[in-house]
DNA sequence: AAGTCGTGCAACCGCTCTGGT
DNA sequence: AACCAGAGCGGTTGCACGACT
């Protein structure tokens, strides 16, 4: 027997609308995001609860920064990844305003090539068999894994929260997974509910300007998309 | 100008995890 | 302990768009 489809066939598929982006933005203003299966229902969407919440995190969540990873940030993912792999939503949780999506594909289409160029397996970020090509390196730097992700289960080894710790403060982070409530949190698997504000201190030290949680003013994109949608006065102030 | 190719990103699919009963 | 439903996650796909020929 196969599995039951989250959704009816009548779902609509494919890119979203404004006017889709504008009831669903609606409803979650108004209810906030819980319980997705029920949520095009009431907010009058024909989608599937799934593709809402996809919508929602991905896209429409106020506290998204836009366009490309900064160096600082890919610097990160790539030390995170060596740590965690392909742990997607655990790296973007150290990446406010980053979803596990956009980093997802960053690294796919960024920052493998850029590993598999400088020789680096990206998978166990260790040397690749094949005699790396120097030429074309940069100085980008590539944490020593704890120990190379397995399939399936690839959770860090008991010592490898210290290692993290060591390694984010040699690449100029200050030691988090000790002190930070969301590196701990990060590490008890308890991590913060979406639309929670993220508890980073110094995210705009640690990323460079514009890094960590965007203000309003640097969602200044996020909330010109709305104006287009003429939507102003849903209360999003509530949300900052 | 037209066609082809490569790239980036949004979205979907299916599996796993988690909490409730 | 077993089962079920819902939520979350990671892999993959498909399309739009720009670069190149």
């Amino acid at each position: 027997m196969g599995r039951q489809p989250c959704c009816d066939k009548l779902v609509k598929k494919g890119p979203w609308s404004a006017d889709e982006d504008k009831k669903l933005i609606d409803f979650i203003l108004t209810n906030g995001p819980c319980c997705w299966r029920a949520v095009p229902k009431l907010a009058g969407l024909r989608r599937c609860g799934k593709s809402c919440r996809l919508r929602w995190t991905n896209y429409l969540r106020p506290d998204l920064k836009r366009g490309l990873l900064t160096d600082a940030e890919e610097q990160l993912v790539i030390d995170l990844h060596a740590q965690l792999g392909n742990r997607w939503s655990k790296i973007a949780a150290m990446l406010p305003g980053r979803t596990d999506n956009e980093i997802k594909n960053h690294w796919n289409t960024h920052v493998k090539k850029k590993l598999v160029k400088m020789g680096i397996d990206p998978v166990t970020h260790g040397p690749l068999h094949k005699q790396p090509s120097v030429s074309g390196a940069t100085d980008v730097h590539v944490a020593t894994p704890a120990a190379p992700p397995e399939s399936g289960d690839n959770r860090p080894p008991s010592t490898e929260k210290e290692s993290l710790d060591a390694l984010l403060e040699s690449s100029g982070c200050p030691s988090v997974t000790s002190e930070d409530p969301t590196m701990n949190s990060l590490w008890d698997d308890d991590l913060p509910v979406v639309g929670s504000p993220w508890p980073f201190p110094g995210s705009e030290a640690d990323f460079g300007p514009g890094g960590g949680v965007p203000t309003l003013e640097e969602n200044c994109d996020w909330l010109l998309d709305y104006q287009l949608f003429g939507i102003q006065g849903l209360g999003l102030e509530n949300l900052f």
